[in-house]
DNA sequence: GCGTGCTATTGAACCGGTTCACCGCAGCGG
DNA sequence: CCGCTGCGGTGAACCGGTTCAATAGCACGC
């Protein structure tokens, strides 16, 4: 079986009695051979078997593998589940796909045996890590990369949304639809895994960015028109998935009384937050307003549509894949995409007393 | 800059005066050195900046690059457009994971350069291509690799379900809550991107695998209760999305009289047909009933819930990335995995005369 | 008949490691 | 003091190609 010589470049040089740069040439500079000996090289080649240079080999030389890796924060299976990543893994894709790179899923995380010996050209690191330390990995093995939604990290680039701006504007237009009484969805603040009300001590030592950047936006919204950001419930829930957000909201509108207006951290949460309101007897948005984060497709075909900041998740991807194959290499610059309210039927104003 | 000749395993063996066999223990074989000469060897090439052996070279010696490869029929953008190919993604990703292994998303099909280069060990194909000639690319590289929903190939694993089957369940139900007049929404059948009605000779002429056997599974049940197929309209439309579902459903309630009951290939377009019902101003299911294939999640949350054929995507992708993994290499068995029907609220019996 | 300019082909170095048979040497039993 | 054992370390072959300076062969102009 496997006993046999695998046939390799040289088999089929010295089959013809060439060179192996000969047979090299065949494949790659067809055009520095005349044409009867090249195809004498392809017609031997394929009478042998042999189906052409070693993708790795080649590689190994060229110091190219034409790949781009992709990192996640959490275990690649949730990447899946998440409809904001997949439609950032499409934008990715896109770009792959008409670069003729393959993109590679690194599993396990930044720091993962994977991450160490993936073989790619450079990476995407789509993760929420804390800025010392994280993506050590990567960053020793000299890979030029980009952030996206995570730190700001020297000599790498940089894609995300002004997250702040995004939730100061939903949270406003919770506070001009007169609401007084809010609830926070929370997506995770720290790497505990802890679930429960967030107090403000507990807020402050937020590690990841997204959260913190959407809590002091919701923070700063409220204060500005008077309110005591004290009196806010922030009940942090793990993971990222409808359940964990239905267990926060349900949480919240048990409380009396409970609060008129849900600030949910995603889409995701803000969808387990409406049936966690139906399920207690509530309606969406007759007894309270849910307002979400992402605008992922299954916002606007929710029942009532959901309102919510958008943000252009394909677009992320796009540019983060794109700024990879800049020529130049990766400048650490630093790109800022828009956010924008998207407001649809799960907001009203609060119920008369 | 890059001037300064890269730092490799030599380097570091000539700055301590030891052998490059020592240094590569040091790293893959820490007991072979005594725990003074590792730390000697890990010290300097911390020093020196070196990263660790590079993985290309690593991988050439060994000849595991530790990758898993999965190709699509489709762009592979689409592929994450589609729920049913996400949740797919999804259960082949868990493996990965688990074993510690890179997934690599080869765009532009099973013949793409892409696919003739990519840096993997095995390969799984996602994607119903012809059975003469597909995956010739694949083949040819002598990669190890398993076909999911597509044909079967000498040598290759092969997972899928029983699609004729779930067709017939699906319009079975129709039958037995009395419906007599069924519209089929259709998957492409051929690859010429037509869109329209497929008569008879075009049905017969249905390229793609899943298509076909669905198909005849709706076929196999109306005739069996005495009706007759022919009075059967087949929109096909082109590609998969709810968009196509919605101009086939369009295309099929404007006749007169309308189809009472609609047949769709997937849940999608289902989802797409309901819609189109709805801007046509029918009830589901009071005015026609709609069944899917698939059971992806936005099923259930459809409006009202879609009846719906349930293949459990996520299963067949951790079982075509097992097969791969299997031991003794890929043998070229078949394993089709359970179909059922689920029962929800887009079907109810036709509307009385 | 000879220098010139091409083109097709080649040899050797290189990419960056892994592996394995082998060897020197220290410690040990006798 | 000797031979044996076993550990720590080494040299050389190998993985499967790519690349580039050099060369051989040939037509051409003069």
């Amino acid at each position: 079986m496997d006993r046999a010589r695998r046939v390799t470049l040289a088999t089929v040089a010295s089959a013809l009695g060439v060179s192996r740069a000969t047979v090299s040439n065949a494949y790659n500079h067809p055009e520095r051979l005349s044409p009867r000996m090249r195809n004498r090289v392809l017609h031997t080649a394929r009478e042998l078997g042999y189906a052409g240079p070693h993708p790795l080999a080649a590689t190994l030389s060229r110091g190219r593998v034409n790949a781009l890796g992709l990192v996640h924060g959490a275990p690649m299976s949730f990447g899946f589940s998440d409809p904001a990543a997949v439609l950032f893994l499409q934008g990715v894709s896109e770009v792959c796909e008409r670069e003729d790179l393959a993109l590679v899923l690194i599993a396990g995380g930044p720091d993962s045996a994977v991450a160490r010996v993936a073989l790619v050209d450079a990476v995407v690191c789509y993760c929420d890590v804390p800025a010392e330390g994280g993506l050590a990995t990567i960053v020793e093995r000299g890979l030029p990369f980009v952030v996206v939604d995570g730190p700001r990290l020297p000599g790498a680039g940089h894609v995300g949304i002004d997250d702040r701006r995004g939730a100061e504007v939903a949270a406003r237009h919770l506070l001009d639809l007169g609401h007084t009484r809010f609830g926070v969805v929370a997506m995770p603040l720290l790497e505990d895994g802890r679930e429960g009300t967030a107090d403000l001590e507990r807020q402050a030592r937020t590690r990841y960015r997204a959260s913190r950047e959407r809590l002091a936006g919701y923070r700063e919204a409220i204060e500005a028109a008077g309110h005591d950001w004290a009196a806010v419930t922030v009940e942090e829930r793990s993971p990222y998935g409808r359940d964990a957000g239905g267990r926060a909201a349900a949480a919240l509108l048990a409380r009396d009384p409970h609060p008129t207006a849900l600030l949910a951290m995603s889409d995701e949460l803000a969808l387990g937050a409406m049936a966690a309101a139906a399920d207690a007897g509530l309606a969406v948005p007759g007894d309270v307003s849910v307002v979400g984060f992402d605008d992922v497709p299954a916002a606007a075909d929710a029942h009532p549509p959901l309102t919510t900041v958008r943000q252009p998740h394909r677009e992320k991807g796009r540019l983060a894949a794109s700024l990879l194959l800049r020529p130049g290499g990766v400048h650490d610059d630093e790109h800022h995409l828009p956010v924008e309210l998207v407001v649809r039927g799960s907001t009203a104003p609060p119920p008369a007393r």
